[in-house]
DNA sequence: TGAAAAAACTTGTCTAGTTTTAGTTTGGTA
DNA sequence: TACCAAACTAAAACTAGACAAGTTTTTTCA
């Protein structure tokens, strides 16, 4: 691997089973030159991933600075499989499977001016808590993905794509919108039509910039709750 | 200003314009270190940024690709004052303060655990396109900024704290909820009951790591939309 | 002419330094 | 004791290279 994700990995754990504790300083970038043998651009490279996700603030002249760790929440501004969110914040969930179809023309409103293509369709429903909160839809591009096993789309789907397909998921573009449920989402959830929703389209690329999925992920509003870091550059 | 940014803010430029246009690609390294008279490495810090805010795609043995400009949206996952978010959009808006008071406590409810702190709170009213759409609470550290001018409050709070005042603001945390309007949001939005809000409340937070501001957006839901871009980092 | 090899580019990672900027500590002086 | 300046520490920005790993173009030769 490389070297400053080893370094990133190793601090990043170090925050999070709180060796490193909020408030107090990581090893200055010399003492991290020394341990690990490398040249202080590489640590250097290794905090700015730190801080751009918001888990270290660099203070010129002081040390890199622990923030206070993050709470609950499902991101929109990060690329995470529902599988890794809910380890991340130990939750209870149950991932069911409701439909999957082959060959679907992906719908217009999810396309934003891209072409469109055939994809296969899988349908899922995540119940947190014992709550069915959210609904899945994806649509894999079946140029790059054919035929996904029902046990794998149960399990996590990012897994599936990045370890047994070794494909490399990149970027995504999401749009947040609250609409009014459908029938569907009545339904499947067993909400009443007064509750509104959480809808997040998405388009996930490859390093190519292939299109992967496009994915529309609707949530129960009053079960939602997202926490997002922002830096500024000046 | 850093040669960095200079390089990142020409080429940012050139993408908005459509001097380079999405699909192609950005000058090569070498050209750009040519045509600044820096090193390469510093030319690749502009292109980070430019990558990690979702304006091009590297790709290795090819270049940069300009990747499609954004849409519309509210951002919430990075730290613009809503001028500089009217600005890029080219929104009609207008800005009413409604109500500034010194001394005020902030709301446990705003305080995700941070210590309770005095502040000035200044309520504002922002009218896109001749809607009114989102009411916002800010609760300035009165401990930081003393006293701020309604017609600084008016134009923009955070061009008055980084330019009359010189402070640098540096990263928030942001807590997206979807809630019932109050009676507030109601009167002051002229809306029904029965609109939800987005409700995004935010900590800011200044280089040295103090919190400059507490603040709460209420977005009427109908007329919110955001547009977020991320990256995975593998 | 066609295929393979080589050359020329591209970005990615890393090294080992220098200079600048900004806090912290400390020691002397009024 | 209060305060200022100097010394110290640590990160920020930058430099000038090296080599790796891809892509594209050109050349070579069978």
């Amino acid at each position: 691997m490389k070297k400053y994700l080893v370094i990133y990995h190793d601090l990043l754990s170090g925050i999070q089973t709180q060796k490193y504790q909020s408030g107090e300083l990581l090893p200055s970038n010399q003492q991290l030159v020394m341990r690990y043998h490398v040249s202080r651009e590489t640590v250097r490279k290794s905090m700015q991933l730190l801080a751009d996700e918001g888990y270290i603030q660099t203070i010129r002249g002081k040390g890199s600075l622990v923030l206070s760790t993050k709470r609950f929440s499902f991101p929109v501004s990060s690329i995470k499989s529902y599988k890794e969110i809910v380890k991340e914040n130990g939750m209870d969930s149950k991932n069911k499977v409701i439909k999957i179809q082959d060959h679907v023309l992906v719908p217009e409103n999810l396309l934003f001016g891209s072409d469109q293509i055939y994809a296969q369709l899988i349908v899922r429903e995540r119940i947190v808590n014992g709550i069915p909160t959210i609904l899945d839809y994806d649509y894999v591009n079946e140029d790059i993905v054919k035929d996904i096993p029902v046990e794998e789309a149960e399990n996590s789907l990012f897994h599936y794509f990045e370890h047994n397909l070794g494909l490399t998921i990149d970027y995504a573009i999401k749009h947040l919108t609250i609409e009014n449920p459908e029938y569907e989402d009545c339904n499947q959830l067993e909400i009443s039509s007064s509750v509104p929703m959480v809808v997040v389209r998405s388009e996930t690329h490859l390093t190519d910039s292939r299109i992967l999925s496009y994915t529309e992920s609707r949530h129960r509003a009053d079960k939602f709750s997202s926490v997002e870091f922002a830096r500024r550059h000046h």
